[in-house]
DNA sequence: GCTTGAACCTCTAGCAGCTAGAGGATGTAT
DNA sequence: ATACATCCTCTAGCTGCTAGAGGTTCAAGC
């Protein structure tokens, strides 16, 4: 039996995030001691430990919500998983290409600086004039 | 002179957003009628923009405000105005090297799932098991 | 058995950066 | 004069935590 500071460091997750997680539902009640206490058993280690690494692969709660859900139910097709994971990766590919028009934005802002007065300042010059921009990019967080 | 309406549609943000802009002084009070109604010139429809940009290319509302104030000052050196898109630019390209970590992980996962059960997911069994990862991958929204 | 002190408990509020909705006033065109 | 789109303020909500106040429990040492 873990308490949660166990778990915590285990895990590598805090101990209010662990109570947020169950707050939400995503993990279940532990079990409790006399006072009150929250006590961990292996498979509530596990069911972290797998939250914890979705996170890490930027999946959302609700995602993992899901993830976990099929998860429990091992004869279940293995076809919604796969396509969770599939969007995951489409987003992250569509982040990735969002960056990469940033920072050629943001290197041709900073290459062309001069070091003089803000009023010749070319990083400010370009974000007063959108149309300086060579690449389009027109969506913030995606 | 400009309705907040205009003004929205004008630079693509919306109007709660301006207003939001507003309340924590991004933006300045704009003029009012007489029934209380904001009215806004070209100063500030040049200002969103300069803020809508900068949002595109990623600053913080922080950050903006810097390079605001910057820009407010013609005369000041444009150092800081440099320093802080090169801290940004930074950021940019540590969270792209972190995504491509995450695209490789994901990558492999979706490849390696055969499309039978839950059971033998590929995809539900690396996130199991981080020791399956190839990469490291330890922090999130970086 | 008693004391100490780290770790636990609940509850509330806060962070970024908006977004949505209620309930009502204004402005403009006809 | 009326209709109705747009405006107003205010409050609450979103994601995914994080921090702090104020109080209780547990385990170890004496």
């Amino acid at each position: 039996m873990l308490t949660i500071g166990t778990l915590s460091k285990k895990t590598g997750t805090k101990v209010q995030t662990i109570r947020y997680y169950e707050q939400i539902g995503l993990m279940p009640d532990p079990g409790r001691t006399g006072g009150g206490q929250r006590r961990y058993d292996n498979a509530q280690l596990d069911r972290l430990s797998f939250i914890r690494h979705s996170r890490q692969l930027g999946f959302s709660l609700d995602a993992i919500r899901e993830l976990l859900d099929l998860s429990d139910h091992p004869n279940r097709p293995c076809d919604e998983a796969d396509a969770i994971a599939r969007r995951q990766l489409k987003q992250v590919e569509q982040r990735m290409a969002r960056l990469k028009a940033l920072r050629t934005e943001l290197k041709r802002m900073v290459h062309e600086c001069s070091g003089g007065r803000t009023a010749d300042c070319r990083v400010l010059e370009v974000l007063r004039d959108h149309s300086e921009c060579l690449t389009e990019h027109d969506e913030i967080g995606a």
